[in-house]
DNA sequence: CTTCTAATAGGACGATGTACTATAATCGAT
DNA sequence: ATCGATTATAGTACATCGTCCTATTAGAAG
């Protein structure tokens, strides 16, 4: 009577035979993935989806739990849950927390129109992503980081690293199709470009150097425009600082 | 015939007479951000905006330029505009660093609910934040950042910790008001909390000190539980960083 | 073949963003 | 003080959306 529960309890037995019909909630998830890949994240639709997929959109409120944060829930374990992959637990501590966080931005630029999503929403099904977090904590244990100081070590790459992938791929204002003048990229850019010497000397002076390359003065986000040494300095200065100051240094 | 443009004519000269009859920008945008904080960014409406007042939803696209987006613009523009008020420019260079990116911070909470705006949105008016980009540039100038230097050192800034608060107040589910069993809180603290010591040995060791206090294992956000000390140590290892690497060293 | 359940279709409801047209209020100039 | 132009507002219409409800079909089990 009720929706299918999150625990899918076919599967072990009789796969391939078990569902037999039609569509699969892995289904639903990628060509959800799919869609906001090509249409945008703003531009999502429950409705279109099922559209697309030629089916009722009830039959997505029957596979996916109850609603449209449900699909969020479930499109962002999906994307997640390769995180670790690839992962060699020789290296030193240092490298592996870089190497995950840079799997990350690659991971998130690879869909980066799902990354408003990863960044500005909670709700995930905390199961996916529990490699990630083993993995992170390993490595910060590794240097030397234990109980209760490595909740804020967690949190500063967490929060810094992943934030700072989440406002690169912050999204630009749809361009309206038929409008008149100018478009909104357009006049953003005119008005950069007319700073005012006077009132700011040093944005007016560096102008040639950050136009559209830092993250105030830019009309195009991280899709178009990539911050890869910005990212890798932040990494490095993440991950140089923790160094320092590991409260146990380990041989 | 058309709405009204950016900038407004009257203002100058007849303040207090000017716009006579009702509403003024101003209003609109201040009841947006009263109507976010207190219901919420998601659940954020034109429509409920013009109940509350009182008034046709065509008064809002008359009064802002054209669209949703165009308020938010607004909004952005009217939160972060008194930004880098109180600064001494007496201070050395990393502690008005400091100052500005706390300053940043502590003004996100008091709107906390507009965050996912500001750090998942990129249109601004542009003009607003100019104080703002000045003030940092500024701090980096002074630290011995120049020409092509500026740009990563700014990125890695306005990126990490304006992007740590992003995703620090990423707004909880809503929780549905007559559900059956548990709520989405309930269930996702009971997983947390029966995460299997074998599998992931290391967080389940770390539990006692980062169960819904850490970014990925939490079903509060920042306006419940902030992380102030984490948001320090982000700060401190940026700064230090960069006063570190500074490519001159001034002085 | 019958029966039970998993999957799906189809439609209804209220709400939303946006656009269009008409009307009221106000101001500036004569 | 009246008149036209401009500013501000109301009212309405349209397509779309998320969600829920009820019926109906397809498949598996007996």
């Amino acid at each position: 009577m009720t929706s299918q529960d999150g625990t899918k309890k076919s599967g072990k037995s009789s796969r391939g035979r078990a569902a037999a019909i039609g569509l699969d909630k892995k289904q639903v998830v990628d060509a959800a993935i799919a869609q906001i890949d090509q249409k945008g994240f703003a531009a999502f639709s429950l409705r279109e989806l099922a559209r697309t997929l030629g089916v009722s959109p009830a039959v997505i409120y029957w596979h996916v739990g109850g609603a449209k944060e449900d699909l969020y829930a479930e499109i962002s374990a999906s994307l997640t849950g390769s995180l670790s992959e690839g992962l060699d637990a020789d290296m030193p501590w240092d490298e592996r927390l870089r190497q995950v966080f840079r799997n990350y931005r690659t991971l998130v630029f690879r869909h980066h129109a799902v990354a408003p999503m990863l960044g500005a929403q909670l709700k995930s099904n905390g199961v996916a992503n529990l490699d990630w977090v083993e993995t992170i904590l390993s490595a910060l244990h590794d240097g030397g980081y234990r109980g209760d100081a490595l909740r804020p070590a967690f949190n500063v790459l967490v929060g810094g690293l992943a934030g700072f992938v989440t406002m690169e791929l912050a999204p630009a204002p749809v361009s309206k199709p038929g409008s008149e003048g100018e478009s909104w990229q357009e006049l953003f850019a005119r008005r950069v470009a007319e700073i005012d010497p006077h009132l700011y000397p040093l944005t007016a002076a560096a102008l040639p150097d950050i136009t559209n390359k830092i993250f105030v003065l830019r009309w195009q986000n991280g899709a178009d425009v990539p911050y890869d040494d910005s990212y890798e300095l932040l990494l490095d200065l993440l991950v140089e600082g923790l160094k320092a100051r590991a409260p146990a240094n380990p041989t």
